[in-house]
DNA sequence: GTCTATACGGTGATAGAC
DNA sequence: GTCTATCACCGTATAGAC
């Protein structure tokens, strides 16, 4: 499909911008702005406005996490190895940004429950494809599929609760212990 | 001590709105409307403005998330046992709430990160001392006090992340599978 | 169809009345 | 000391020029 530049760069730099602050903090003239975008053509875009270029962005979000993780679990089979060695990456990743960046959906996800319905279900579908690719990995390491879908529910609230400690602490020590724990929890835990 | 009345009212009710939308969602008026405080006082109060109100209202969640903590845990011997009952609570709160509270730190934790320093080190400090409290729990289970520090982050980040996946997808069984899955995950790790 | 200029409401903050 | 009336500014959204 043919995207156009104007509504892809605006989407992108939203993404980027609500990562780090946040959606309300997150101004329309500051993306305009970041984006070299006019401030006419983001209504043209994006009718609903801010909630709609949001949701939008989160979606972007999603496809990209989805992407991402997908490819780094692809790099070991065992499940149990695969998954901390991608909580390492991204550790990384949050360190790289100066913990500016990092748990994309944490704050929209949370923000979103008493604001936006439109948000909120964005979030729920992001979270939902996330944990499916982990449950697909683990599944695919022999668990159940009932099992899987649990164990990634878990999975994906330790990496959350890591990124948001380990960006408010200004350390990813504790991201990179619960890569170690988890990795520790999945091979104790029996496959049935 | 002697507590003024309207500082008190003030810090209380910034700190429900917090917990619920956000800091930046969160407006002076509305808070002063919901309190029933006039606008004067709040700059008579906290001369630093919103800001200020919010460190002294983090402050004040931590307290209070440390002694709802230290009860709950008191309530059985076994720190595998009580910690899981604990998060059931938390469930509770959550719903009881229609999943607009719980986790009260998370959103202004992240937020802080690249607007505040006053209030990242508010944030930092409660989180340190809510781990404290899980951390004596552990090490009065027979851990270690470098074992006890290490699982009580993981503790933390798998409550923290739990909540946020909970009220985003408003239902609480991740939270609860979380918690039987701590429980699980604790009675298996070796005692050192 | 694409964007510039503008409107309107609400924000955090303050000066000065009681 | 406590609060009311007002301020300057920035938020989102829109109308209409090119």
């Amino acid at each position: 499909m043919v995207m156009n530049n104007a509504r892809e760069q605006l989407i992108e730099t939203t993404a980027a911008l609500v990562e780090a602050q946040g959606y309300h903090a997150t101004g329309l003239s500051q993306i305009l702005k970041e984006s070299g975008t006019p401030k006419g053509s983001l209504y043209y875009y994006f009718p609903a406005g801010k909630e709609e270029l949001a949701a939008e962005a989160i979606a972007h979000t999603a496809q990209l996490l989805v992407k991402r993780a997908t490819e780094a679990l692809a790099a070991d089979d065992d499940p149990a190895a695969a998954i901390p060695e991608f909580i390492r990456t991204i550790a990384h990743y949050v360190e790289a940004s100066d913990f500016a960046a990092g748990g994309p959906l944490i704050t929209v996800a949370l923000e979103s429950v008493t604001c936006s319905e439109r948000l909120n279900l964005a979030c729920q579908d992001a979270y939902r494809r996330l944990q499916e690719v982990f449950a697909a990995k683990l599944q695919a390491g022999g668990y159940s599929a009932t099992q899987a879908t649990h164990l990634a529910s878990f999975v994906t609230a330790a990496i959350e609760g890591g990124t948001l400690l380990s960006r408010t602490a200004h350390s990813c020590a504790v991201l990179r212990q619960i890569a170690d724990d988890l990795g520790v929890f999945l091979h104790i835990m029996p496959k049935s």
